[in-house]
DNA sequence: GCTTTAGCGTTCCATTTGGAACTTGCTTTT
DNA sequence: AAAAGCAAGTTCCAAATGGAACGCTAAAGC
């Protein structure tokens, strides 16, 4: 997490140095689609250090802690789950499970009641902790991503966003978008 | 996503067919990241369809259309605006823009008028038209995501959303490799 | 009961990725 | 003006990635 950046105090106060903001701007403002490098952006600004950091402090690539984490809010779910809500592809997440099986961060595997050759994936005691042990850190990123928003203001965004995510439903599942003429 | 530590017992036995939807929800409803993973699963459900599409349509990588879309948005920018405001490597970015100019998508470079070895980077008439032709999809999808809000609550939405990116310069230290400025 | 179908997880393997080290050229310092 | 410093871009290479094909289990169809 803690990195001695270089020093950018050097670049401003040039001629034309800024050429970054400059771009930044115009994604920003004159962009066609606002909305979408928003999103994109701040999941970039939000992912990066935080999994850089897990990954140093823990040994676990991206992949991985995603099956933790999401196995913390719905434990007992299935590769396919995780896959459907995170976006990693099976085979990724397959091996992913194995080296978290033997790393005794998840529990030996179970048929899942539900159908077809499903696993219900289980975390260990020691995986508990790890969720414990880094959870803080990604609630306090969140946190201070919305910190510059009034609580109001950040019960509305969420209240949209999840508008969004709702109707996502009519178009997220069959979108190969060909008619553009 | 607190106590369930050992409960091994009061899972089994049931029904949970619909498996994928209980993760969903889990994740929407009862995550103390709420927007964080919000951000994600949007992201992922816009890009997804749209870069696919891109890649079996035109042979780009997604990496190689960024590029591009960058560039026509801030046309002149250098590879590291790119990188700066998408977050890619530069040695991918640098690996993309060899092969757009070897695609006849960007012209040769020029020194910029800047500083140090900055290349300023420009669409050829070639890779304006297939910003043209591609464009609507990615205008189109956004508008899909946004359907289900009203006029005003887009534009609350977006204002949302710009006040957190812009208030990120005093949270997002070390970002890929850079600063933003 | 037996066969087919569905879809979850795994393996294979070519491709892509990105951290690290390096090159290069401008800028600052002495 | 030579030396040092810095940052953009490139190259190298080990590792991660994901599409494709497969195996396997359980339910559905006959």
């Amino acid at each position: 997490m803690s990195n001695p950046q270089t020093a950018f105090d050097q670049e401003f106060g040039k001629d034309n140095v800024a050429s970054a903001p400059d771009m930044l701007n115009a994604k920003l403002w004159d962009n066609p689609c606002p909305f979408a490098f928003r999103i994109n952006y701040l999941a970039l600004l939000y992912n990066t250090p935080l999994y850089n950091w897990v990954r140093e402090t823990y040994g676990l690539s991206r992949p991985e802690y995603v099956v933790l984490y999401s196995l913390s809010l719905a434990d007992g779910g299935s590769a396919r789950d995780v896959s459907r809500t995170s976006g990693f592809p099976k085979n990724t997440l397959s091996r992913a499970i194995k080296r978290l099986e033997l790393m005794g961060l998840i529990e030996g595997r179970a048929k899942a009641p539900g159908g077809g050759r499903m696993q219900a994936l289980r975390l260990s005691d020691k995986g508990w902790q790890l969720i414990h042990e880094t959870l803080p850190a990604f609630e306090a990123q969140e946190n201070q991503m919305l910190k510059v928003l009034s609580d109001g203001e950040r019960q509305m965004l969420l209240e949209l966003m999840s508008k969004v995510v709702l109707g996502a439903r009519e178009w997220a599942d069959d979108l190969p978008p060909e008619p553009i003429s």
